[in-house]
DNA sequence: CGCGGAATTGATTTGCGTCAACACACGTGG
DNA sequence: CCACGTGTGTTGACGCAAATCAATTCCGCG
């Protein structure tokens, strides 16, 4: 399933311990994590976790996208999140139950550093910065996932798509202009929508100042986005 | 906005001790949230609390029901959870935002124990158990919340309504019997559907041998329930 | 007995998934 | 250099699922 598999070197440890998890720790428990890290590089749609099995460790994204979604019997999908450089994904695993309740796939290649859960249970009874860290990327999830429910629940497509652009859009108002990380694909999976949903969403956007060519997107008036 | 406000009696203190959150504490961390814990009753539709409002403490149900949800600007209301007796809200607040991310009414006349963030903050630091117990509540809720935005994305409102008979049945085959605990109302904003969207998935059941009577559900044959 | 909220049923509309055809960019190899 | 294939995105046609609106019916409770 994996590629070659090593400890991390300087520049992981340096991206590491940039990680919402990883930065707030105590100094020993920063060495102690980044010592039992595993790293490894997963090329293209490559399967990094598979729904069912036996869950051992939980990761953390350096490079490259990974998308967390689980099958339906009829052998649909569902995405359930999208993990960008930084995020650790499985981590609700760690007091959460003994398989994976998802399956993870790279959306292009990607360098992951694995965990090993008992470690890190460990050591999280010993320092308490360790569970803090770990409290606060459960939250942040829960928070996250929470307003994916509301989201699903509330919104249009033109409306998900609007609200996605102005979460990464710096600007408060005028003009501004985004490149998507990934492919659209990806995002319409995110947002719960079929990809000809999410065309068709930004096609819809069109009168409301919003122009797409490839990867770029350009906003006419930020302010008028916000009122969907 | 809440009624008044006491320390927990005893039936109060042995409700709580029986709940996920405090039943795997060390005796100290036990009985110090005991002593910290407010019971508040709350008449049924009442406001607990508000989107928005700043978060100072987080609540455990001990009798009726909660329901969480979000507003739209339009006015339009999601929800997003339904706490039973035992369950824990915005407990995801402890380590995961100043203000309230949602809005939480009685579904019928509650009793709540009310719990200050900020000590049970200090708490945790002191106490592994303590932070052991969040961690597994935060995953469970965030397990629960995936599994939310799964179902919404992949199945019909009939295969949801399914699901949850599924779920609160006993038996592995054969007939069953269940009764709601709340109205159909509550259960149809869980399921992400209208009132009316439950009641025609009831009755598209009939054929699998689903018969609803008031909140009694009969359960004709559970293993033709399982297909969907 | 009669009232009011809850639940059901029907008719209509809307949003989006699905299928199919097509446009476009990219790289490969003749 | 162009023909070709593949993978990605767009557009159109269609159907279904569920929201919405409106009209009863059912039920619990004073």
């Amino acid at each position: 399933m994996l590629d070659k598999n090593h400890k991390a070197n300087i520049r992981e440890r340096g991206l590491l311990a940039k990680t919402a998890f990883l930065k707030a720790l105590s100094p020993t428990a920063l060495s102690r994590l980044l010592d039992i890290a595993h790293i490894s590089m997963v090329p293209s749609r490559a399967t990094i976790i598979r729904e069912g099995d036996p869950a051992s460790a939980f990761y953390c994204v350096l490079t490259g996208y990974v998308r967390l979604y689980r099958v339906s019997r009829d052998g649909r999908q569902a995405d359930i999140r999208v993990c960008s450089p930084g995020d650790m994904f499985a981590e609700c695993l760690i007091y959460g139950g003994e398989k994976y309740r998802f399956s993870a796939q790279a959306a292009e290649n990607a360098n992951l550093a694995r965990f090993d859960m008992q470690e890190v249970r460990e050591l999280a009874e010993q320092d308490p910065t360790v569970a803090k860290s770990i409290m606060t990327v459960l939250s942040d999830h829960l928070l996250s996932t929470m307003d994916c429910v509301v989201n699903d629940r509330l919104h249009t497509a033109p409306q998900r798509v609007a609200d996605y652009l102005l979460t990464r859009c710096p600007m408060e108002s005028g003009s501004a202009s985004i490149r998507l990380p990934y492919q659209k694909n990806l995002l319409a999976g995110m947002l719960g929508l079929a990809p000809e949903a999410l065309s068709r969403a930004f096609s819809s956007l069109r009168r409301t100042g919003v122009t797409v060519r490839g990867r770029v997107i350009q906003i006419g008036d930020v302010s008028a986005l916000k009122d969907v």
